[in-house]
Parts: structure tokens; C-alpha cells; sequence
DNA sequence: AAGACGGGGTT
DNA sequence: AACCCAGTCTT
């Protein structure tokens, strides 16, 4: 979960996961749709499908043990050489480097490093920066030091010199400078057309299988990159939000269902969209329109008294 | 080596 | 509006 995502949170989704699945096993026997429901709004759902896969393996192949090489554990889905080595470090105590968003801006400040830390040659030498100060005596609380030290003191923004432990150390000689990254890839405008169709309160959702693969959507509408003109019917609905390098507008378009696919789409009862998978943005689009829906209804009441 | 993959919070 | 986040996987 704390992949990309900055710890508070992680939290709640934490404590909700942990009851949902309190076991490897209770994990492992879950259907997809449940466990990315525990994670919908989280972002990043391949962690989720990968958590899954993890859980399967080690219930399957390793009687149910969580293995504790970290080459073992790199061997399993969405645990690369960082989490490898989390796990490891935090939970055997195992005398290994670690290079996340915290110590890689430690390091970077404590080293010098003026390579991007998110190029190839950035991250070697983090990694070889690491694996030189890792020391086997506290290893877990080395490598706690070091988070907390990149977490509260050696922090992106006006960083906490006058109070690090070990300044007299550090390299660098514009704190702030460091570290460095990559340009990033420009923002891309895309605009992305929905229908929205109920028969009472029941509401046409469709299957995702690319981004937000196994999560459920309004059904797309085939008019991307048209613009609306005064003839179109006006959407119900506009938000925009961002997704990885774009910036997606959402239109939503109230329509009756008349192309109605049974293999990818799907009515759901108003109540049972509180069971299943839905991203973020669909999400809110949904909710706007029971509020709306709801209020105008409130409003009828009124006048009719 | 670069791009895809979320979403919410902070500046 | 840009940046940030206990990275990983695919191309």
C-alpha cells in the first residue's frame, strides 16, 4: 500500500484491509472484485492484484509461510528490489540496503548525488550508497533511523540541518538542491465521454479492462474528441481530474440504455454499488447524480405539500 | 531508458 | 498548477 502513497493515507485503508483479511489465507481466498473493492480510491490497482497473487503463491506454494530472502521475495508480484528488502530489513532484521523516496533523498543529500534519482545512474549509486552504510548490528533500526531521519529532518522542503544528527557528514552543499529528477512528461488534455442510464434504481455499469482493469465504469460513449455543440445534448456531469500525464475531463451524458452489452455491462441496484469496485472519478460522477437526483425529489415533495 | 500506473494532500 | 509520495512492471 505504501508503494507511491504517502503514508496517512495509507492508514485507514490499512486498518479496513487487515479486518477484511485478517490472514494470508482469508487474502488468498477473496475474489478479485472484493479485494479491489478494500482498495478502490487507494490508486495504483495493480498493487492490489499483485497483493492477491502474493497471497495465492504463499498459501500454495510456500505452505502458507511468508518467505524471508529477499531473492525469494523479489520472485513474487509487485515486490521488487525495494519491498524485497523492506521486508527483510523491517520484519528479519537483516542487514540490507534500502532506497525509497526518504533515504534516496538522504542519501542523495548525505552523498553528493547530483544525477537525477530517478535515472538509472541516480539510482545505482543510491543503491551503492546504501549498501555502504548498512551496518548488521541494529539493522532494522538503522534502516528506521534512516526513514525517520529522511521523514521529519532531511525533508523535500527547507530541510532541518540545524538539527540533523549527522550534518557533519553530509556532502552536499545546497541542501535544497537535492535531489534531482527527470523532467517529466508533459500533461496531456484528453476528454472522456460516459452515459449514464438507470431503469428505476438500478444503474448500467461496464467492466474496465484496461486502466482501472476489474473495476466497474459508466459505459463509455464513443464521442471522444467531439466537441459538444449546441445541437449535442448537454452532459450531466463535467469533472476533470488527472491521471498519470493527463488530465482527463469527464462528461457524463444522461441516456436510455439502448445498446446494452451482457458480457462487459452489468444493472446494479443503487445499494450494491456500495459493494463493488468503482475508481474515484466514476465514483463522484455517481454520487453527484443520486445527490442531485435525490435533492430534486425532496424538492417535488415540497411543492406537492 | 522511458512510460504506465491513482489519488489525495501540500505548496 | 506543480510537486510529492515507504515503487514495480512493461515496453
Amino acid at each position: 500500500m505504501l508503494q507511491q502513497t504517502q503514508v496517512a493515507a495509507v492508514v485507514p485503508y490499512y486498518n479496513r484491509w487487515l479486518r477484511r483479511f485478517p490472514t494470508i489465507r482469508s487474502l488468498a481466498r477473496a475474489t478479485e472484485s472484493d479485494v479491489l473493492h478494500a482498495w478502490q480510491g487507494l490508486g495504483y490497482y495493480a498493487r492490489a492484484r499483485n497483493l492477491h497473487r502474493c497471497s495465492k503463491l504463499i498459501d500454495e506454494k510456500f505452505g502458507g509461510i511468508f518467505p524471508s530472502d529477499p531473492n525469494e521475495l523479489k520472485s513474487l508480484p509487485g515486490i521488487g528490489r525495494y519491498t524485497a528488502n523492506a521486508i527483510a530489513a523491517f520484519a528479519f532484521d537483516q542487514p540490507l540496503p534500502l532506497v525509497e523516496a526518504n533515504t534516496g533523498r538522504v542519501l542523495a543529500r548525505l552523498f553528493n548525488v547530483r544525477d537525477p534519482i530517478d535515472s538509472s545512474s541516480g539510482r545505482r549509486k543510491l543503491w551503492e550508497s546504501s549498501a555502504k552504510l548498512v551496518c548488521s548490528k541494529p539493522a532494522r533500526d538503522f534502516q528506521n533511523a534512516m526513514m525517520d531521519l529522511g521523514s521529519l529532518i532531511c525533508i523535500v522542503r527547507n530541510p532541518r540541518c540545524q538539527i540533523c544528527p549527522v550534518r557533519k557528514f553530509c556532502r552536499v552543499r545546497d541542501p535544497a538542491s537535492l535531489p534531482r529528477k527527470r523532467k517529466r512528461a508533459a500533461i496531456v488534455p484528453l476528454i472522456e465521454s460516459h452515459r449514464l442510464c438507470t431503469i428505476g434504481d438500478a444503474l448500467l455499469l461496464e467492466q474496465c479492462y484496461q486502466r482501472w482493469r476489474g473495476m466497474w465504469i459508466l459505459p463509455r460513449l464513443e464521442l471522444d474528441g467531439l466537441k459538444p455543440s449546441s445541437l449535442s445534448p448537454r452532459p450531466i456531469h463535467t469533472s476533470v481530474f488527472p491521471f498519470t500525464n493527463h488530465r482527463v475531463t469527464l462528461r457524463v451524458y444522461r441516456q436510455r440504455a439502448h445498446h446494452v452489452d451482457p458480457r462487459v455491462q452489468r444493472w446494479f441496484r443503487k445499494e450494491e454499488l456500495n459493494a463493488i469496485p468503482i475508481p474515484s472519478p466514476h465514483r463522484r460522477a455517481i454520487n453527484a447524480f443520486f445527490t442531485s437526483k435525490r435533492a430534486a425529489e425532496s424538492h417535488r415533495k415540497r411543492s406537492l405539500e
